[in-house]
Order: C-alpha cells, then structure tokens, then sequence
DNA sequence: TTCCTTATGTCCGCTGTCGCACAAAGTCGT
DNA sequence: ACGACTTTGTGCGACAGCGGACATAAGGAA
C-alpha cells in the first residue's frame, strides 16, 4: 500500500520496521494466525493455494500497491462483475446509503461483514483453485452441495444449461457429468428439477474445495452469531 | 446475513424492504453503482463474470448466509492459505494488534485498507475466470505484467519452473509459452533472468483479464492517494 | 390432441494440456 | 577445469473438454 505509510505518518511510525524477505519465504502459513500485516515495498508476495495432493495454485499476486494478511483486519461504489438470480425467491433489501452511515460508525456490525467478505474471498480462492485442477465431475458434485447448503429441502430447480453457465463449461458436459450421478444413485432429476438422493456420496465424489468453503464459512460465520 | 437483520433489530427494521427476485433477474451490472444491497432469505444469487466474448464463469454464489453488493461498503484471524515470496527484497511491517486498534477507530485509512481489499478480490476473481477460460500462453502473458508492473525495470528473477508452479501447471507448458514469446521478439530470458522487451506486445498477447485487473487498481488505489 | 418449445442424450473429430522421459546447455563449487 | 546440479528444450502417447450436429423426449399452449 505504497501511499499508506508516509500519508498515517507519525503515528504508525514507530510500529513499522523494515524486514528481508528472502525468496521462498513462507510469509504466514495455511490456517495460522498473523503476527504482523506485511507491506511490501521492492519484495513480491504470491497468495498461494496448496491442495491436499502438494498441487497449487496462485490466487493473487500482492506488491507495493497492497498488504499481505488482510485476513487480520478486514470502497470503490462498483466491481467489475455481473450478479443473476439463480433461483427465484424472497429477499431482504438495505438502502446502501444507510448502511454506509452505520458502516462509518464501526462496531460489531462492522466485524461481521468483514468476517464475511472474508468468507466470501475463501470461496473465490477455492473456485479459481477448482477451475485450474479439478474435472467437471468434481466442480459439478462441489456445485451442487454448494447451491444445496443455500437452500431448505433435497431439490434444485434449475437446468443443466444453467448449471452450465455458472461453471462457465459447456452443457454436454454437466449432462454427463448429471447422467453419471443419476446412475451412481446420487441424484435424480428431469427437466429443470434436480433431487439428491444421497448427500454423502456428492461429498465423496467431490474435490476438496467444497470442504474448504464450508469449513471456513462455519467457522466465520457460525449461526449462533450475535451482535 | 442470517443472523443480522434479527439482532440488529430496531435500528435497521425500518430501513429493510422485502422484494421478490425472479429467475435471471440482474440485481446489479458489471460497473453500476449499487443503490441497495441485498440479504437473500431463500433466494440464491451468483456473482458471475462475463467476458468480452460473452462466455462467463461463476466467481461464488450467495444465499442466505451472506450479502450481495458487498463493493458497496467492505474477520477472522487467518486464512486457508499460504503465502510465499516470489521476489525477494525489502517490506514494511506493522504490528497486528496495533493495527486493529486503528481499524477499530474506522477512519479514513479503514476505507483505504477497504478499498484495497476489494481490488484484491478483482484480482482472485479474475484468476477463477483466467483459470476456466484462457491458453497457458496468455495467461503467461498476464502474469508477467502482473509482476512487472510489481517491480522497476523490466528484469523479472524466476525460473520457469517457478512461474510453473504459481500459474498451477507444468513446467514445459511455461517453457514452450516463454520460446514462443522470445521468438516473437517479446522477451529474452535465460536461466532464471527475464527480460521483457515489447511490452505493448505482451499486452496485445495477454487476455482481457490483465488489463481488468490492472484498471480497477488503478480506480480503487490511485497513487495520489492521501489520507 | 397436436404442435412447438425446452430440456436432455449421443456421437465425432479436434486441440490444449498433462505425464513422462530424456537431451542439452548453462552455472557453481572445489 | 572438472563434476554436479540447475535450468531449459523436445518428443510422444493419453485424455478431458470443446464445438458442432443431431436425435430424442417431456411439458405447455392452442
């Protein structure tokens, strides 16, 4: 964060101090909590992905423009994406205006939707890890348990051309992957309606990314929170 | 947000409004300002991006356990993964707990510790889209910028098999990448020194991804920056 | 019922990337 | 200068997923 430091000047000063970072370094490690948010100034950091198998895969390259460990804390008005309804239903809705004066005020609310975010950059993490190493078998099977864990019941209400869609592949493909599933006993489904029949058996068949994204959403965002 | 709106309760119940979401339905654009943000109480909504060809991949999907419009404003103490130095050099350092003391006074630099987050999460979800949808040659391309633009000069220090192993694929998919990119007079390269020479030509090689990436930090983080 | 639209099944050749194996060339320590 | 190690080049078979073309089948509307 190149103009952070001079800008905060004074009272930040005597809390920074200029480290080596040699190549290879580990910054912090998978799961442990940070003792220090790094900045970089010459140095680069690769925020890297390790699965269970040893393969990785980088998730975002961070120079002296951005902040290592952003984990340890947590606005531009836009981002450069699009968002769909990808089943129908009810909502609650917050005018953004407000929420920016309440946001302004800090506090336990604050903590949450950082916490969240968090979550959700987890779940970016793990889809860009996803698309580089897993089949289609697997991402549909992590997919499906992902849209399921959204939802009350067994059933999904949605084509295999949109499921298709979401995955960015093509819809031969997910109809494959489907009929594999539907004759594994796993799920059943025709025109637009999807049950799964056994949960387990999607959890066994997916890649570990759908175990990640649940794990660090439950220990986020764990539904007993109060504010 | 499940557990929000009821415990925040008095003070957000008159601003909350129920609305419908249909199938398909955009409840934001790629670029738009958002006027509200959104908690899904049974719907689900995607975060999809679309590329300039039109094809799309999923970046993560949002249902009640979370918010749609989180750019609109911006934890735990750790994160599933890990982070290694990919250029060695110098880095500032600033005391963790100092820090959350600061951010707990919200503030001006809260914002910019927000903002930056956001343009990082530009970056992983534009690695998911990278990862489904484009060559190893361009997302060769891609990658050095990203670390050119990380360093002065125009002297990058990695083997192949480094850049191999942050991209998530082979070493000889980065070799051919790499020859192909000096017969084109774009780069020299030798035993872990590249040299870009045509940088305008690595952009025309590059996908679309570098030059989103590379805008949004640009709007989120501009260098005039003061606090 | 009949027709039309939407959803799913199947086949084929093509291409990019993988996994593996090994050669060639450069660098470093002694 | 020699050997050992690191870095890069290259060839080859295997295979997942793509693109395209069609066939089949299940609602829904008239």
């Amino acid at each position: 964060m190149s103009a952070l430091p001079t800008s905060v000047g004074d009272r930040w000063l005597p809390h920074l101090e200029s480290v080596e970072l040699p190549l290879s370094q580990v910054v912090y490690e998978s799961g442990a909590t940070l003792t220090h948010v790094y900045f970089p100034t010459t140095a680069i950091v690769s925020l890297l992905y390790v699965m269970e198998n040893g393969e990785s895969a980088e998730i975002a390259v961070v120079g002296n423009e951005g902040i290592v460990g952003i984990s340890r804390f947590m606005g531009g008005k836009s981002t450069p994406s699009r968002a769909v309804v990808q089943s129908a239903g009810q909502s609650l809705r917050l005018n953004a205006e407000f929420l920016e004066q309440e946001f302004n005020q800090a506090g336990a609310v604050l903590h949450l939707l950082l916490r969240y975010t968090q979550a959700l950059i987890t779940q970016m993490s793990q889809t860009a890890v996803c698309n580089r190493h897993h089949s289609l078998d697997q991402q549909l099977c992590r997919w499906l348990l992902l849209s399921l864990d959204r939802l009350k019941g067994d059933e999904l209400v949605m084509t295999q051309e949109l499921i298709a869609n979401m995955l960015g592949v093509r819809r031969e493909g997910v109809s494959e992957g489907a009929l594999k599933l539907q004759q594994a006993g796993l799920i059943r489904y025709a025109r637009g309606h999807i049950t799964v029949l056994d949960r387990v058996g999607l959890e066994k068949r997916a890649c570990e990314c759908y175990a990640v994204v649940k794990k660090e959403y439950d220990r986020l965002l764990p539904q007993k929170t109060a504010i």
